[in-house]
DNA sequence: CCTTGCAATGTAAGCGCTTACATGTTGATA
DNA sequence: TATCAACATGTAAGCGCTTACATTGCAAGG
């Protein structure tokens, strides 16, 4: 009864009788076939347990219904969120995502790109705008059309993001506006990650108009984890004076900085601020609770997906979608103390 | 110069003037080809910017090198972890994943089966046991070897996982030994869900072994949000005599109960005492650090690439892979107090 | 009764690749 | 020098599907 492993076209044709034609035809356009027939197809492909073989279809039709995604790294809820959306709505679409991951390296996104490339996808999701010419010549010449996201690009591509440059600096200049002066920085690792050095530009942008010297805004660096926060924020308390403000490029570094500073027995807000980037759920639920920056992943995710759509079917585009961000304020950003927090 | 936007092999042969077998060869087995032509051809694959169509080559070549997963939700660390070390295991073993997302529902995890048997997959990595006997048989007949991890099912299919269930036990046990005897559960949505309902079931089993009547272990089902964690806590906190711990089935739940806790105006651990399960990041951030129980995702994700890999290469497998579990005490368990937590 | 036209289905040519087999070219051996 | 591996490359047959085109059957119009 179990027959062939793995049944095809033909011999579902075999068995309904009919010729392949009719069977393809069953599964890609019911009408086109007279219901007795195509209930006899539909019962030979139940009892087969007959799938389609994409790749055939794909060679055949030259079409294949599939848009692909590179990420930095699946292993972080903010582009889980944003791709979660992106997903959905490309699914609404009848589209099907591929999602790949890069690891923050160029020449493993190109390498992705072109595995992407092969496997028939009719566009691409990109992160950012921080690649090499020859990637984007790459997808120009084969005509796949692609949308940076998480970010504003400068070139002439197509773009749905944030202004995460501009955030920032409206959230130094509050920093500021309450009477900081000494500030630090905990940024994310901005090799090859525009939306971490965009943050950072931001805010020294920030810094500078209120002429605050350089001096006076210590950054560090530091990767995705709550202990690099945690370790960069004890790097930065060392120094006397202490800064009375430490703005963290994302919630998670933020949040690793106010673990640190528990433990150096800092009071947040009061003996030192702190500000963070994103607006993940985890920023609502700390104690106090962070002010930060909200980015609404999930519109985000959904715009990108509508734009490569209209790309993919060649229609005109708005190719710069800017998503507004908020400043969400809540209680880890205070003025600084009178004393101007002087060791001892 | 640009030429055809999505050159073919037999492109590239005419540009290298050799036969498309000889630049089918350079790509797959290069030493089969003289270093002269090879270097020709290698040029012409660069200056025509060709990549291999994944589509011709599955079918000529019935080999695809591809193995999918079928995770419930990509909007959640606790399967990014794991995935992120299974698909690194694949990589060392020259196989692509591909990833698809069920949203807890089986009719799409079906949907996904197809879809991926259709691109081809060699192997299948599916999450936990709870699914349809027809589910399994589909991939049976079609001589998909799959894998069941994050949990160890019961049937006879392979499986690399942890025994949830025991695992709860052995937490509620030692909560039972620090004297709580008014327990209280946050839990997982069970509903297709059997890791949280084995986490559930092991609590109520040692609650049962230690003569704890079922109305003082209550549990509340809530989903995978600090806020839902937090809602179920206050229902909890609402009753009298309050349960002076609450035990939750995953360590996001437990940071929302902890909040509301705080929210309440009621000191963890002396007031009440919480637990968690999964000990993600967070668990080691919050104030005071929870008590929870270590699941050693990356360990789980490349024991189940190995094992996959085995069963795809026909290789005899052990099918049953254990991954241990361990308690880790940290500061949110505590003896009760001693006036029993009274309100007032 | 023979067209005509349409609807339902069949026929067969590829889609881009791999690979068994055939062919041509060496250099070593007899 | 003839013979024959061993090697480098070419030839061509599909892999599982879609689809343009051909065929068939049948109702309606002349």
């Amino acid at each position: 009864m179990t027959g062939h492993p793995k049944p095809t076209l033909d011999d579902v044709a075999r068995a309904a009788g009919v010729s392949t034609a009719t069977v393809s035809r069953c599964l890609n356009d019911p009408d086109r076939v007279i219901a007795l027939t195509r209930e006899r197809v539909m019962t030979a492909v139940e009892t087969l347990g007959y799938t389609p073989d994409f790749g055939g279809r794909a060679l055949a039709s030259r079409r294949t219904n599939t848009v692909g995604a590179i990420i930095p790294t699946m292993d972080n809820a903010i582009f889980a969120r944003g791709l979660q959306s992106f997903q959905e709505t490309l699914s609404r679409f009848g589209k099907t995502l591929l999602v790949a991951s890069s690891g923050y390296d160029p020449a493993r996104e190109r390498q992705q790109m072109e595995a992407l490339a092969g496997r028939g996808a009719d566009g691409l999701l990109l992160i950012g705008s921080a690649r090499p010419e020859s990637s984007t010549e790459y997808l120009r010449r084969r005509g796949i059309p692609f949308v940076g996201a998480w970010n504003l690009g400068s070139g002439d591509g197509c773009f749905v993001g944030f202004d995460n440059r501009a955030a920032a600096t409206r959230l130094a200049e509050m920093v500021i506006a309450r009477g900081h002066r000494r500030l630090a920085m905990i940024a994310g690792i901005s090799h090859m990650n525009d939306r971490a050095a965009d943050r950072t530009a931001g805010v020294r942008a920030a810094a500078e108009a209120a002429w605050i010297a350089p001096a006076d805004l210590p950054v560090i660096e530091a990767a995705y984890t709550f202990e690099d926060g945690a370790r960069a924020m004890g790097e930065l308390m060392k120094a006397s004076p202490r800064p009375t403000v430490v703005m963290c490029g994302n919630d998670v570094l933020a949040v690793g900085a106010m673990q640190m500073a528990r433990e150096l027995g800092l009071k947040v807000p009061d003996d030192v601020s702190i500000t963070g980037f994103d607006d993940i759920d985890l920023a609502g639920v700390v104690d106090p609770k962070l002010t930060t920056v909200r980015v609404p992943h999930r519109r985000m995710g959904e715009a990108a997906a509508e734009m490569l759509i209209k790309l993919i079917n060649k229609q005109p585009v708005e190719c710069r979608v800017e998503i507004p961000t908020a400043i969400i304020e809540r209680g880890t950003l205070a003025p600084p103390r009178a004393d101007g927090g002087r060791l001892g």
